[in-house]
DNA sequence: CTAGGGTTAG
């Protein structure tokens, strides 16, 4: 549910020095607050809060600190601050608990900058802190990383004693340990009963946040009786630094030893699946959930809306949206995003329609799907609109990743100048991933001289990776500048920067088969090139010349090898050919992008063979079917 | 105490 500033802004009603002349006779009905505190208890909309504060007045009780109390905490609650922040202001004496109930609302609404100046505000009246205030302002510290105020606070604990008691334990290790400070986190942890779970979890898990996976494998062992949360934080760890299979064998693990996931568990073995493109395991995940009643909401159905769509099966991740109830941002976004990857950019722009009529208020993320969406299609037009919309009507400045976009719908389509004046015109600094996305289109569109410029700016930049190198090599060679392409690629070499090797990937019966550039260790090898030349000669009778005889003149020896050898995706797709049934969908995982060779000839594959193939490339989908490609060569 | 969405380049 998302509330605009509009609605927080509910009508104050006349403050106490104006209600003089109240009735007598109906503020009896409320007599000492007590028929009130249900009341305030009760509400749940914040549409209501005036009309109670009305009632707190008339009946004579907004002096009364019990009543004023639970009107703040209900504040609070409805995300109401403003009005919450009024009330406090009306307070002559405030209290501990008040300032709490202010508190809780500021921790609740991720506002910890306010909720720490709160309390130390607090300090400074002269009001002594207890157990459940110190609680809510470390938890506040933890989460914005503010040790400094942190430390400042467990001063406070240990002068008022309050050291033993549990929630304070916690929210100081928590704060230690997602401070990186280890050391005074596990002192803390010494100090909690043996082996208790819910603290081994705090620690599992922000060990895990800084990449300390061992020692969070560690503590994890360490508990004798592991709970669901527990399971899920060290599976969570995994999967956040990219091990998706040790997070999967991880769960299976915990199935072994019989501990029921959870909707969090749930999401995080989705996540997984999203990372390894592994469709089966996915699906299986999704029929747990149905047989399970494990509850299908927003968290959940957006995880299976995404696995679907980096899965490969954008039908089905359509069908889980359409059929989900609880739709938030994230999970709008996610479509959107499934949609772009897979170049059904019209669909993409369309659900963001949808989003915003139903009144949902798009984020960043949403604008960096509609604006990839855009550029996977050429649709000019449109991403210029909504790209201005962002700021207009949404007051969100555009960020690097959205200029990005924007540079790369301009120059694919072949408007280079333009493209290049954005880029110069962009009010934060291009970085060489842009200047990459148009030295590439230069590439494309035959522009030599732009061309030149970009790669001067990129070689200055410093901050060239083995992708720009290589970028840049191929430039100059599909210009026909052998020297410069071999000076780059001396240079690369020189700098001690490795060409990530290319490397596709298919499932055939539950096992995956990797191929790199030219790989000859499959045990099946002979009968996978069997085939491919097979192939080779039915494409030739399909009139497919091989751009790679154009390529070959005036590169060195070494180079003429590396680019005869044989694309990954060419032997996973023959592989999939001769070991599965005749019209099985062929899915295919490519760490880099798809050449243009080959994706001409993937085309011609699919309808001599009459297969779909399915290719995730390094950033979208290709379907090819019978001759064509869902793309429409435009990639 | 544990959870979902991420651009551009090879």
């Amino acid at each position: 549910m998302l509330l605009s500033r509009r609605q927080f802004a509910v009508p104050f009603p006349p403050n106490s020095s104006s209600r003089s002349h109240a009735s007598k006779k109906k503020s009896r009905r409320f007599h000492g607050g007590n028929q009130l505190i249900p009341l305030l208890e009760s509400c749940k909309s914040i549409g209501q809060i005036p009309q109670l504060h009305a009632l707190v007045i008339k009946a004579g009780q907004d002096r009364n600190p019990l009543v004023l109390f639970k009107m703040l905490r209900l504040c609070s609650k409805l995300s109401s601050m403003d009005y919450a922040l009024r009330v406090f202001e009306t307070i002559l004496v405030p209290d501990v608990y008040h300032y709490t109930a202010l508190l809780e609302g500021h921790v609740a609404l991720a506002s910890p900058r306010s909720a720490i100046e709160l309390y130390f505000r607090m300090v400074g009246e002269q009001i002594r802190p207890d157990a459940i205030v110190i609680a809510y302002v470390l938890k506040a510290c933890a989460s914005v990383l503010a040790l400094p105020d942190g430390r400042q606070v467990h001063c406070q604990v240990l002068k008022l004693d309050l050291g033993r008691e549990r929630p304070i334990k916690m929210r100081l290790m928590e704060l230690y340990a997602r401070c990186a400070q280890f050391e005074d986190a596990k002192l803390v942890f010494g100090e909690t009963p043996e082996r208790d779970a819910v603290a081994a979890t705090i620690l599992v898990s922000s060990l895990s946040d800084h990449g300390l996976l061992e020692e969070a494998r560690a503590v994890f062992d360490s508990v004798l009786d592991k709970d669901t949360v527990c399971w899920t934080a060290m599976i969570d760890g995994y999967v956040r630094n990219g091990l998706a299979n040790a997070a999967l064998d991880l769960f299976r693990e915990m199935q072994r030893e019989c501990v029921r996931p959870n909707e969090f568990t749930v999401v995080c073995i989705l996540s997984a699946c999203s990372q390894l493109g592994a469709l089966e395991l996915g699906r299986w995940v999704h029929s747990y959930v149905g047989k399970n009643n494990v509850r299908l909401n927003a968290f959940v159905g957006s995880a299976l809306v995404d696995m679907y769509a980096k899965c490969g099966s954008l039908e089905e991740a359509l069908v889980v949206f359409d059929e989900m109830e609880e739709k938030d941002v994230v999970t709008y976004n996610s479509m959107i995003a499934g949609l772009a990857m897979h170049g059904r950019s019209n669909e993409a722009v369309k659900v963001y329609e949808q989003m915003v009529r139903d009144g949902l208020r798009p984020t960043q993320l949403t604008f960096v799907g509609v604006l990839n969406a855009c550029s996977h299609s050429g649709l000019v037009d449109v991403g210029f609109e909504v790209f201005e919309s962002m700021a207009k009507d949404y007051e969100l400045e555009p960020r690097i990743e959205h200029y990005g976009c924007m540079v790369d719908l301009l120059a694919r389509v072949g408007r280079l100048e333009e493209a290049y004046e954005f880029a110069k015109g962009m009010r934060v600094e291009p970085d060489h991933v842009i200047w990459s996305a148009l030295l590439s289109a230069c590439k494309i569109h035959g522009h030599l001289s732009l061309g030149e410029k970009v790669a001067e700016i990129l070689i200055d930049s410093e901050a060239a990776d083995s992708g720009t190198f290589v970028l840049l090599s191929n430039v100059y060679s599909s210009f026909g500048k052998w020297k410069e392409a071999a000076r780059i690629r001396a240079n690369m070499r020189g700098k001690g920067i490795l060409k990530e090797p290319g490397c596709s990937s298919i499932r055939v019966d539950n096992e995956i088969h990797e191929f790199l550039l030219g790989d000859i260790r499959h045990p099946r090898r002979k009968e996978i090139y069997m085939k491919l030349e097979d192939l080779n000669g039915v494409l030739r009778q399909e009139g497919f010349v091989p751009a790679k005889d154009v390529v070959l003149q005036d590169i060195e020896e070494e180079e003429k090898e590396w680019a005869l050898a044989i694309h990954s995706e060419r032997l996973a797709i023959c592989f999939g050919l001769i070991a599965t049934e005749p019209g099985t969908t062929l899915r295919i995982v490519k760490n880099l992008r798809v050449c243009s060779d080959c994706h001409s000839m993937i085309k011609i594959i699919a309808k001599v063979t009459g297969r779909r193939i399915v290719v995730r490339d390094r950033n979208r989908f290709h379907h090819f079917e019978d001759g064509s490609c869902s793309c429409g060569d435009y990639w």
